[in-house]
DNA sequence: CTTGATTTGTAGTAAAATTACAAAAATTAT
DNA sequence: ATAATTTTTGTAATTTTACTACAAATCAAG
């Protein structure tokens, strides 16, 4: 599935590790060493007193507290906060890959780990208003389909039993002759949800232009580069980095059921309290 | 096998306000104010002194530092350390409730906070050699029954399409009748692999009580505390902190699929690489 | 070289964190 | 209820850690 050009990193500052090795070349000799000293292994350095970088860097203690203040720390434990927050914070979330030779106690991790990366970077980069719009219209429609093909059929099932105890006219439906069928028939105040975790499905995007030539409202959970955002009134776009390039979507399935977990929330509280959604 | 002690997250430092927030009610008179100090600004507590946190918290540096052991850190320093990095990753790891009021710029990363805090639990506690086991089980058997009824269905369908892909003979039920009827004709090879998200459902017990009664092996991927792990001979659990208390599931269901995402990766690469599930 | 500027380390000081111990609650048994 | 025991909490001393002032060393330019 999608494997493309990693997220830009975060805008605002910069890590402060990456900060440090952009300055290397300017140090002068034992800040250079300090320097090396954590970047060889920002964790510890973390963990360890200022006695002990100073002995590992071959400096002396107020070396490494000038090397502080040189990079706008108040001081030492300041610097070490920073550091641990530029570890955890960064966006080199690791992906790793499955090897043959893993064990259970190597590869649950990564599974895990993977997915909440992925939940991570789109709980960031979700767009607040794409969703307040939708939510807008999902509750004015006079019926909701949602569509979707293979693994992401489970997410259109799931929406569906929500949105159904929210009272609200859904249903979905994964035979694409059935889709073709409802979107030659839409009402312009109908709409089609259409989800698709791959970039390349004919089917499904005629399907949406035939929505769309009726006059429907047609919604779409797709990866970013999907054709069928064009043909969208309103598109939610998710990249999602799987762990592996098989045909067998991991996280992509996971991520999209919490987006509907969002949109059925907005649902929810936009039609009020009456559905007993809010913790009594 | 029956129920396995699960929680007490210790290892991974990213869980640390999420396991403070919890273990509250647990803890005593002085060791909840600063649970309460460390909580309602848990950032200015990493760039605090023991004596200043202390001091807010109206209590004794002792105290303090007696509550960093309590919580299994080396000492207040630590504790600080451990504090940023749970913040840094922007996740915050209590668990908010979603209030009337929430625009969508509050409830969705309330809601994604949710499902990543709750897959980093399991994470940490979910265990190894019951995959393992359950993984042996697996690929053993002579049919895998899936049974699950209301929002867990949707997990079942899921398990089917990937293990059906891997060649396994597998099928899910979600009516309380054909499943009884499969329990009923079950084989001693046969696996019943029961998937629950509440604490209290009859019928499905009832279900594999019939299953184990002829011989078949019942996994199940239940709540820690429910019955259904004393009829089982291998059992997952998995608690989880919903963000409402309503009747629908958000977090359990994500988790459940993820729990079975290990267990299919560990079929897969029990039997092989010849399903290319690995990267290539 | 020598002078002036900059960098680095030594030693002392201040601050922070931890430990030992005693006082104060809380709990239990009588 | 009260004494005895346990647990919890705070005070004070100790140890560890971080910082500052100053002097020695290094470097650059004349």
């Amino acid at each position: 599935m999608s494997s493309q050009p990693q997220i830009a990193a975060k805008k605002d500052n910069l890590s402060l590790i990456e900060v440090i090795s952009k300055e290397l070349p300017k140090l002068n000799k034992t800040q250079t060493k300090v320097a090396q000293a954590i970047l060889a292994d920002p964790k510890s350095a973390t963990e360890s007193s200022i006695a002990s970088l100073a002995k590992k860097s071959a400096v002396s203690e107020p070396s490494v507290n000038r090397f502080c203040k040189r990079f706008n720390a108040k001081g030492f434990p300041d610097l070490k906060l920073r550091i641990a927050r530029s570890l955890a914070s960064g966006i080199c979330y690791v992906y790793p890959k499955i090897e043959a030779s893993d064990n259970v106690a190597i590869f649950t991790p990564k599974i895990f780990d993977s997915v909440i990366s992925n939940l991570a970077l789109v709980r960031e980069n979700i767009c607040h208003q794409r969703i307040y719009q939708i939510v807008e219209r999902l509750v004015q429609a006079r019926h909701i389909y949602f569509f979707a093909l293979g693994a992401a059929s489970i997410v259109a099932r799931d929406a569906v039993n929500k949105f159904h105890s929210l009272s609200l006219p859904v249903s979905s439906h994964d035979d694409i002759l059935i889709q073709q069928m409802f979107a030659s028939k839409g009402h312009h105040k109908d709409v089609f949800f259409i989800i698709s975790d791959t970039n390349h499905n004919k089917e499904l995007l005629d399907v949406a232009k035939t929505a769309k030539k009726n006059g429907s409202v047609v919604i779409s959970l797709i990866p970013s580069k999907s054709a069928l955002s064009n043909v969208s009134a309103y598109s939610l776009s998710a990249d999602i980095f799987e762990l592996s390039d098989n045909q067998m979507p991991l996280s992509s399935r996971v991520v999209y059921l919490v987006i509907l977990d969002v949109l059925i929330m907005g649902v929810a509280l936009n039609i009020g309290n009456s559905h007993n959604i809010t913790e009594a």
